[in-house]
DNA sequence: AAATAATAATTGTATATGCAATGATTGCAG
DNA sequence: CTGCAATCATTGCATATACAATTATTATTT
């Protein structure tokens, strides 16, 4: 019962060099269902894995200006800045004023150093699970396409190659 | 300036055949960046691509309990439920009482199936695009490399194998 | 120095997403 | 036939995401 989302053309000879289906459909139905598996280990200590990604950028890129944590996490700017709310209410990063009068600087705090810590047991408990479930071979493959594709895909904001 | 989102262990011997970095963060990464590309080609019409993978798969499947469309698209009901609100809204799809007074109907309108075929060819545009920029055999595998990870994580919600 | 351009971050608006709880029916046991 | 369990969809709440417009602050230009 499984449909096509875009239409197979019969007469199309090309055969099995034709990439089948919409990727950005398949690239978000795979997303769902893992972040769900990440999800279901952080929420035990009341993350989302998307937070913990954060905290953990934050935690190695120090003392750092929005535009750059966005640049280097391929995000919006925006989108930064209300991803970083939730961290700031619970105390573990904190916004401070820049150097520059009109850029900020993320920092961690302790309790959020502790915090990634913490999660980054339970990440490494979600990734070795999907490792396991994928089995090893196919993720790293999956990590190597998915890299290839990020160096060729123009970046759409920033482009900051050179933080 | 690359950041090892998990921290490389320097004793791991096993080296090469370690998947590194998080999964669900590369994965998020490349989402937001092909998102960006079929939508840079689908808002000259006023959708997201999310929205046409939606009207596609209504046009495909006909007439469907929406608990049926959230399993084949693998999403939650409940985000299925939101999603349609906006093609509602604009009259491309209808929500009616289905046979058993619970569930209910999905169907395309006459101006959704227009809507949807004038969409289709901005997606093509965008998938070629895309195709083009990776490469077909990129594209494949990674198509390749998502559909057996589909296969192989267990489905959270739903699991209806038998729509 | 005043006017203009460039930079940095944030807010307005809208969609996407999921979990938990709720509402509404139907099916089944007794 | 009444009462409880199962089924379906939706709403409450919260996060993730981005584009466009706005605010605030430097930098430049003339």
């Amino acid at each position: 019962m499984k449909i096509a989302n875009p239409i197979p053309k019969p007469g199309a000879d090309l055969g099995v060099a034709t990439p089948q289906g919409c990727t950005n459909f398949q690239l978000r139905q795979l997303m769902r269902r893992v972040s769900q598996h990440y999800d279901a280990e952080m929420s035990r200590i009341g993350l989302k894995t998307t937070q913990y990604s954060l905290l953990s950028h934050i935690v190695k890129l120090g003392p750092i200006r929005p535009g750059d944590l966005a640049a280097t996490m391929k995000m919006e700017p925006s989108t930064l800045t209300r991803n970083l709310k939730p961290l700031i209410q619970e105390g573990w990063v904190e916004l401070a004023a820049g150097a520059d009068g009109r850029s900020r600087s993320i920092t961690i705090t302790e309790s959020g150093r502790e915090k990634r810590t913490e999660a980054q047991r339970r990440w490494k408990v979600a990734q070795l699970g999907l490792n396991q479930t994928l089995g090893v071979g196919r993720v790293v493959a999956l990590h190597a396409l998915i890299q290839e594709s990020l160096e060729l895909l123009k970046p759409v904001y920033g482009g900051a190659e050179h933080v």
